[in-house]
DNA sequence: CGGATTTCTTAAACTACCTTAAGAGGTAGA
DNA sequence: TCTACCTCTTAAGGTAGTTTAAGAAATCCG
């Protein structure tokens, strides 16, 4: 049940047994099934989420109730609304399920208390913080500087289990394009 | 000269007067000039800068010679490119001063040292970045769903001490659009 | 000061991507 | 098993943003 995030977090920092087992104590483990909704906008988020096993999406819907998705987690990613998480205020996100998923969840209180118990968690967060905001920042170029081919070609390329897991919808919100335009996208190949 | 970044740092962490020394004696502070190259695409970058007066650009350069504006840096302001600085890889993007600027730079090894001299600038760059990645998340939120009058709109309400300062070349690159329809929009009020 | 270079504007023709619509599978629920 | 409802495809017409080009305005520099 830990084994998976124990080697997420062995990656970047060590841990001695009973810092494990003191991080494993703060964790939920919870099981979602497809399309249950673990966050809501406008909801303050109180949970950073790991995803052990199925997928979790996090999408933003905009005035015209237009969506588009901001990540996909899938097993050993962590996922939440950041901002929403660390200032404790309303969330601009959805999160939810798109395969029946089993997550561990840490509150933002043991969040706060595990930074004082255990320091080394500090160095892990940023350290995981950084790789997503340079995964972004890639993410901002190639979003400017590629056109909606070349940018479905990386994103096949750069995962390709998620590609045959979720629809054409939701691939296409993640390029910013309508599903039509993907489909036809496809059809060139 | 320290005091800027003092105070940028006090806004998160609280140092004793002993770390503010030892802080700052791993700072150095330089001037360079309009135009002055502070990291080539291929370089691996080894310094994390502070802007204490001017301005920088982190840019982007696409194979047909297009640039891409990552990010302005002004007084205050922390600029990098942290996938390179951080893994001591070759850079992906250029730095360079948009006017006569007034720079401190934290060297790689200054920065391992600090982290284990004072661990609570662990905390002080986690968050630091975490704020970058928010802010580049809702960038990719609005690049994806926005018109780029609406996210020239934004821009200017954002950063409206910026507008002023660079070319409209530069704000054009930074919004993923040509200078000629930037004009454009901008002729329409 | 004057010439060179860069920046900005305007406009016409073009392309990437969107909108609307209609039909063909697939899947889920009564 | 039938019906409802998503998902995906295809295609026609529309719009946001690009390309090319040329001139005007601003800035740099000897």
């Amino acid at each position: 049940m830990y084994s998976l995030i124990l080697a997420n977090i062995a990656r970047h920092i060590s841990l001695t047994d009973k810092e494990k087992t003191y991080f494993t104590a703060l964790l939920k483990n919870i099981q979602v099934n497809k399309k249950d909704i673990l966050l809501k906008e406008g909801q303050v988020c109180t949970k950073f989420y790991f995803v052990n096993s199925g997928a979790v999406r996090a999408y933003y819907v905009d005035r015209q109730d237009k969506e588009t998705t901001i990540m996909f987690g899938v097993a050993d990613w962590w996922i939440t609304d950041m901002y929403s998480f660390l200032n404790q205020v309303p969330a601009i996100m959805y999160l939810d399920a798109l395969e029946n998923s089993e997550v561990l969840e840490l509150s933002k209180e043991s969040m706060d208390n595990l930074y004082i118990e255990v320091p080394k968690f500090e160095r892990f967060f940023r350290i995981i913080i950084q790789n997503a905001y340079v995964r972004e920042q890639v993410r901002v170029i190639q979003n400017l500087s590629m056109t909606a081919e070349e940018r479905y070609e990386i994103f096949i390329k750069k995962y390709p289990h998620i590609v045959q897991r979720v629809t054409l919808k939701q691939i296409a919100s993640y390029l910013g394009i309508t599903p039509e335009f993907l489909s036809t996208i496809r059809a060139r190949k």
